[in-house]
DNA sequence: ACCTGAACACCGTTCAAGT
DNA sequence: ACCTGAACACCGTTCAAGT
């Protein structure tokens, strides 16, 4: 893969200062943060900025790889703790609020699950699939999760549904109402 | 209400030009299409855009308000060739595909029911709201929606439907699948 | 009353010059 | 090998001058 030379020191610190500031603009300004303005807070020249990240997908992901690694890891752990179908459900609630709050992240977690996607978003869009495929089908043997929906849908679905609660309001209150909604549907 | 004093012939002339291209361009380019090309493609100076229409927001709206109307006015006609719960559907399919299908009004139709939209879009969501809790309430009386749900509440996710479906590919393919999910839930 | 388009500010992107 | 920052192109927005 890339980079067998290790960086060199100041690209190196370069590289991890806008890592830093750009997280903190992207939630801050959402993801149309100025470019310019990453780089001047970073200390570094615009150019530094593109020499690292050929383009605003690319430092959005950097950004927030390691989040989204997270969310995934996360399902591991619940798992453990909760029966399939709960387990299921409490962690498409937690990728719900990390859609919603972390501002830059919705862009990126929807890209993560589009069908012509970029390379770029391949990455940590199969450790979500993979996460996802887990839960989904551990439910899918408990019998608590219809048997033909596929985990990609379902993370489809529940950035969908992340979406409908960010219309409801700017924060979090209504994820579990539309997703119950969403589990046990529409009809009485 | 506004407009006592009819407008003058070639401030009209330009309203309407204005309007065209700009339905156009949002449709082609998407809701980030350039403001100064559409003023420069209806031949007008940008001053006369902004006159007319104080910020992008405005152009959206007021180029695809008919659209929208259009909609709603769909399901008084569904309602009328449909049993309630089956009229719901349809018309929340033919929203959900206008959402994906017009790319400029995906954000107008998502601001219109929006907790703190703004006083421009009040229009047109008063518009769907009502429409909506025509099918709904009379799907409610039928027993074929649950009771526990609001008009608002449907439309919001039909808006996440919209969603859904449209990473899973461009167009609307799986908007019919992904809404009868919704309405049955994942529950087997 | 309305229109025009120059002017300004801001941003993304590139690239010659520097270390 | 990497960084800098000036330079360019583009866009949103304003406003003085014009009819």
């Amino acid at each position: 893969m890339a980079q067998v030379r290790p960086m060199r020191a100041d690209a190196r610190r370069n590289y991890e200062r806008l890592l830093k500031v750009a997280a903190e603009a992207f939630a801050e300004h959402g993801e149309n943060a100025s470019l310019d303005d990453i780089a001047k807070r970073a200390g570094v020249g615009s150019g530094t900025l593109y020499r690292h990240f050929p383009n605003r997908q690319a430092l959005l992901e950097a950004a927030y790889v390691d989040r989204i690694e997270a969310i995934a890891t996360r399902a591991g752990e619940i798992a453990k703790a909760l029966p399939p179908g709960e387990a299921l459900v409490e962690w498409l609630h937690e990728l719900c609020v990390g859609t919603i709050q972390v501002r830059g992240m919705k862009v990126l977690l929807g890209s993560a699950v589009t069908d012509g996607s970029s390379a770029a978003v391949t990455a940590c869009g199969t450790s979500m699939k993979e996460a996802a495929s887990r839960l989904v089908e551990a439910a899918q043997r408990e019998g608590t999760l219809r048997a033909d929906v596929e985990p990609i849908e379902v993370l489809r679905l529940a950035h969908g549904i992340a979406i409908a609660s960010e219309l409801a309001n700017g924060q979090g209150a209504y994820i579990r109402r539309y997703l119950s909604l969403l589990t046990e549907g529409l009809r009485p």
